[in-house]
DNA sequence: TGACGTCAAGATCCG
DNA sequence: CGGATCTTGACGTCA
């Protein structure tokens, strides 16, 4: 029994994998062109961090080719890319990778509305498209929402089987149904995905936001969800994802919290499941919930993961830092549960002012030796500001970041410090 | 007609 | 002019 975890699209802190994007207004074959070599490659180097970070799962972003399901774009993008496809699906297999792609909620196959639909087959054959030039077999999915209710759920629920006979046999092979967090609960995505005889995916927040009259636990869910994926399939998957604290409900925490997830985890653990994490920090809960449940890791991946963290403790509280620096002595134990415990309640305090202070000076510590005259004046002028109250201190970060750039201070361009 | 969600582009403002 | 900050875009549904 075996559990992965893996994110959604972006690597916050990851150089070189920000997707680009165009307006329908400036999407020019050319500039279309340029933006999907640029999406492509950025695409190449999270695969490649994905493998160095032994990650095996990731949602691939929607926006890879911009407009790619839309007349907009004219250009044929398929085949012209063609091999740089085939090139980033070598490198996907190669790091035994399975990826996925996750059309939004502006993709609505059961609508009343005919052009809604037709964008909507159209839409679905562009991921299947992506997945397709990548080589990947019927266990990369394309996880859809069964769409809205219009008053009349069973009508709807009737309308997406319908049209699902339009879509091609690729496509179909691919989609898996995820539970919504307005209409349609687990138990109806069940219902719908036996009919079709396709997967369900269990979302954790969509489902405590909008559960079904049947009283399961998520577990029960889960399970009832296994039963609906076979041999094509791959891997059951679900989403996992946490309520954002301070905002409206079904929005994403910015982390995922070690304690509430281990809870979960615990319902789980015996299962072969692949989790998707949804959630603002992306990559780095990957990388935490990987190291929180196993037991047998390498301090080292806790001292590599401190690197990142360090300057964004520091900023807020010189006592978890200390604390983590004694933590992280014992080279012969693994405490990634304690690591992530102080992390966590680190990350969630405000930032005061002698604090950032003092951890924007640590990191200009890298740079006094090497930096110029008029760099070093212009670094404590805007410390100054910042000091005296007419700055902020992502001003004076950006300095450093700058710095960090020009002077290639690989150990601070990787840190969480600056996103 | 605005809210919803997402994240980069585009626009504007400031020193 | 560069950097910081605000608004727009693109999608469909529902109130």
């Amino acid at each position: 029994m075996m559990i992965n975890f893996g994110y959604a699209c972006l690597a916050p802190g990851v150089a070189g994998t920000q997707m680009r994007s165009c307006t329908m207004r400036t999407a020019t074959a050319e500039r279309l062109r340029d933006v999907i070599a640029h999406n492509l490659q950025a695409l190449m180097r999270l695969v490649q961090y994905n493998k160095g970070n032994n990650i095996h799962l990731f949602r691939i972003s929607s926006d890879l080719i911009p407009f790619g399901s839309s007349p907009i774009n004219t250009l044929q993008w398929q085949e012209e890319f063609a091999d740089t496809f085939e090139k980033i699906g070598n490198a996907i297999a190669d790091a035994a990778l399975r990826v996925s792609m996750h059309p939004g909620q502006y993709t609505v196959l059961n609508s009343p509305d005919a052009d809604v639909v037709n964008r909507a087959i159209a839409d679905l054959e562009y991921h299947e498209q992506v997945l397709h030039l990548l080589k990947t077999d019927s266990t990369s999915k394309i996880i859809l929402h069964v769409g809205g209710a219009y008053g009349d759920k069973a009508a709807a629920s009737e309308r997406f089987c319908r049209n699902w006979g339009r879509l091609s046999d690729r496509v179909r092979s691919r989609i898996v149904l995820e539970n919504d967090e307005r209409f349609y609960s687990i138990a109806e995505v069940l219902n719908i995905a036996q009919r079709l005889g396709i997967p369900a995916v269990f979302d954790s927040l969509h489902h405590s936001i909008n559960p079904p009259e049947e009283n399961c636990s998520p577990a029960d869910w889960i399970w009832q969800c296994a039963k609906t994926w076979n041999q094509s399939d791959g891997r059951q998957k679900i989403h996992y994802s946490q309520q954002s604290a301070d905002r409206k409900p079904g929005a994403h925490s910015k982390t995922i919290y070690a304690e509430e997830f281990l809870q979960f985890y615990e319902t789980v653990r015996d299962m072969d499941l692949d989790i998707m994490l949804e959630v603002k920090d992306k990559n780095l809960s990957a990388i935490k919930c990987g190291l929180i449940v196993s037991d047998s890791s390498c301090i080292s991946r806790l001292e590599g993961e401190w690197a990142k963290y360090k300057y964004s403790v520091l900023e807020r509280s010189p006592k978890a830092y200390q604390r983590i620096r004694e933590l992280l002595k014992d080279k012969n134990e693994f405490p990634a549960r304690q690591f992530y415990s102080i992390l966590e309640q680190a990350i969630d305090e405000p930032i005061e002012k002698n604090n950032a202070v003092n951890a924007l000076l640590h990191v200009w510590g890298y740079f006094k030796e090497v930096a110029q005259p008029d760099e070093k004046k212009r670094f404590f002028s805007a410390l100054d500001r910042y000091k005296s109250g007419t700055a902020k201190v992502d001003s004076v970060k950006n300095q450093l970041l700058k710095l960090a750039q020009k002077y290639n201070e690989r150990y601070i361009l990787q840190s969480y410090y600056f996103l």
